[in-house]
DNA sequence: CTAGTGTCTGTAGCTACTACAGACTCAAGG
DNA sequence: CCTTGAGTCTGTAGTAGCTACAGACACTAG
């Protein structure tokens, strides 16, 4: 596509600047994350700042973010000042959910891990994994 | 509710002690996980087998194999022999899909912790989780 | 006879995208 | 001038795995 005029991109190449797909970019806007565009014609034609903002989103999704909480971040990171108490406190409730997840997956990890290895030992008579499933508390 | 007779239950003892929700065994039987089960009048009537069916499923939910594993274990399990390696092969995936996760939520954590860390010290100017979100690489 | 509990079907919602179908626009090549 | 190809548009439906109704029916105890 054309360069057009001024400092304007279009879907496409704001897609390959941040690596968001385009039509997650199109489904942020419906959902109000990124704001309406300008358009040039029937196109979407973005400027630096939305560049800007849907790195943001980006990285706080890579972060694991849940959308609700990317919303209430960009709110502070445009309220300016003061804001990074409310940062803070919205980080350190998804790091508790992290750390949660990180428990639940670390437990299954262990049983399953543990199964696998004694069916590789080979030393049970029917199989390891089916009777854990058939018989066994899975925590 | 009755006891009926025979050994058949309702749907609603079928939940209590499988601790599965009701409607989520009416969605397993619409997804076929579960079979279509007999009736008494047009009320569901479970048999023991469904019982144990169920307690399956639900062990293998809780250890994270998504739907389509568990319908694979539930016809190794059924076919009784020889299917060890194959469960086996279905959990030695599922364990590799959960430590690749637990490696996701690791990186998510490490970078979290840091930048809450950073935000307690105060000793950046503006605030690190914002600005970690505007500037840096989230790996 | 009525109240309360259980169950029924069918549909819509959740999260965060992703994947089309079918139409339109625009620039370059022949 | 016409065609071709890439890019974009809107709108809808699908993914996983449930969960939550609405509105009707059944059955038992008081």
């Amino acid at each position: 596509m054309m360069a057009t005029s001024g400092t304007t991109i279009p879907i496409g190449e704001l897609s390959q600047r941040t690596g968001c797909n385009i039509e997650t970019i199109r489904y942020y806007e419906r959902i109000g994350v990124l704001p309406v565009p300008l358009r040039r014609g029937r196109y979407r034609a973005y400027c630096p700042s939305d560049v800007r903002r849907l790195s943001f989103v980006r990285r706080a999704r890579e972060l694991g973010f849940p959308i609700d909480a990317v919303r209430a971040l960009l709110a502070l990171a445009d309220g300016g000042v003061a804001s990074c108490a409310q940062a803070r406190d919205l980080a350190s409730k998804h790091l508790r959910d992290i750390r949660l997840k990180i428990a639940d997956l670390r437990r299954m990890e262990q049983v399953l891990g543990d199964t696998v290895a004694a069916c590789e030992a080979g030393d049970t008579l029917g199989c390891p994994l089916l009777e854990t499933l058939c018989t066994a508390e899975a925590r």
